[in-house]
DNA sequence: ATGGCCATCGCGGATGGA
């Protein structure tokens, strides 16, 4: 199965280019982030006649996550329990596996726990703004509650992904000009501190797990030609628990819908596991 | 370089993004 993360800048602007992405790249599951519209505005239709259903969590104007998948998503959860948030970040779903004990009565399975299904969550990090803001304050905060709810999350569903605009590098290789970003937002220790803290949760950077391609980034500004000149960051990333890290055979950032006209700032990553939806 | 771009709200220009 595929899945695949992309903060996608207003779901209003980019639909088009979802749905041509999607009819490219058929993946099980995508996660959207900034969809920067209500619930009542999410196209579930046009979803619908692609062969998706999706579970959207959204506000007015900014954040706005959303799970949209080939087979339905069971036990959503919206934001983080036992996180006060009046922002849309976060969005959780199961999806039933293949090979589960409902449906496969052999014994030996390539992942245990199988019959829990795959964990996905779908999520938007703050941004930040500068580090020593309200702002950042506020993303420290954030990070803390994340890190206190995966933990019992983990022991929940075993077979995890988070995925998502993290807005953290880390470290210089996620990053076009280490010098010029150093103790800058999405580069701060106390940032890379917390993403450290969630890989020492369990849970394994999906992209690092295979050679890439040298200065792979995942959003480039919009200004300067930073694109076409390749000067972005690594801020987008797949991380999957340790019953799944045997399982990933390939991950891989789409710079390609980079390249349309009205491109959102970020690319899709996406995830290849070695598992079947039921 | 005190910036450049883009989306939103809403109709000018501020705010947020990263």
């Amino acid at each position: 199965m595929k899945l695949a993360t992309w903060n996608i800048n207003s779901l209003t602007v980019r639909l088009p280019q979802v749905l041509d992405w999607l009819a490219a790249n058929p993946v099980d599951v995508l996660a959207l982030q900034e969809l920067k519209l209500t619930d009542d505005k999410f196209p579930h239709t046009a979803f619908a006649q692609a062969g998706y259903s999706s579970q959207c969590f959204g506000q007015k104007t900014y954040n706005g996550v959303a799970l949209t998948s080939r087979t339905p998503a069971v036990a959503v959860v919206k934001n983080i329990p036992g996180f006060d948030d009046d922002m849309a970040r976060v969005i959780s779903a199961t999806f039933p596996l293949l090979g589960n004990a409902a449906n496969d009565s052999s014994k030996d399975s390539v992942l245990p726990n199988i019959n829990k299904g795959l964990r996905v969550i779908g999520a938007y990090f703050p941004n930040g703004q500068e580090p020593g803001s309200d702002k950042f304050e506020y993303k420290m905060a954030w990070l803390s509650g994340l890190r206190a709810w995966l933990r019992t999350e983990l022991q929940t569903y075993p077979n995890l992904v988070l995925m998502g605009d993290y807005n953290i590098t880390f470290d210089d290789a996620d990053v076009w000009d280490p010098e010029g970003m150093r103790d800058q937002i999405h580069c701060t220790d106390e940032e890379r501190y917390h993403l450290q803290s969630l890989i020492a949760l369990g849970l394994t950077d999906a992209h690092r797990l295979f050679a890439q391609p040298p200065k792979s980034y995942s959003w480039w500004d919009y200004r300067d030609m930073a694109f076409r000149r390749n000067r972005g960051m690594r801020i987008d990333h797949i991380l999957v628990s340790k019953t799944l890290k045997p399982l990933v055979s390939a991950c891989h950032i789409d710079k390609t819908p980079r390249k349309n006209e009205r491109p959102s700032d970020h690319a899709p990553v996406v995830l290849e596991l070695a598992l079947a939806t039921a």
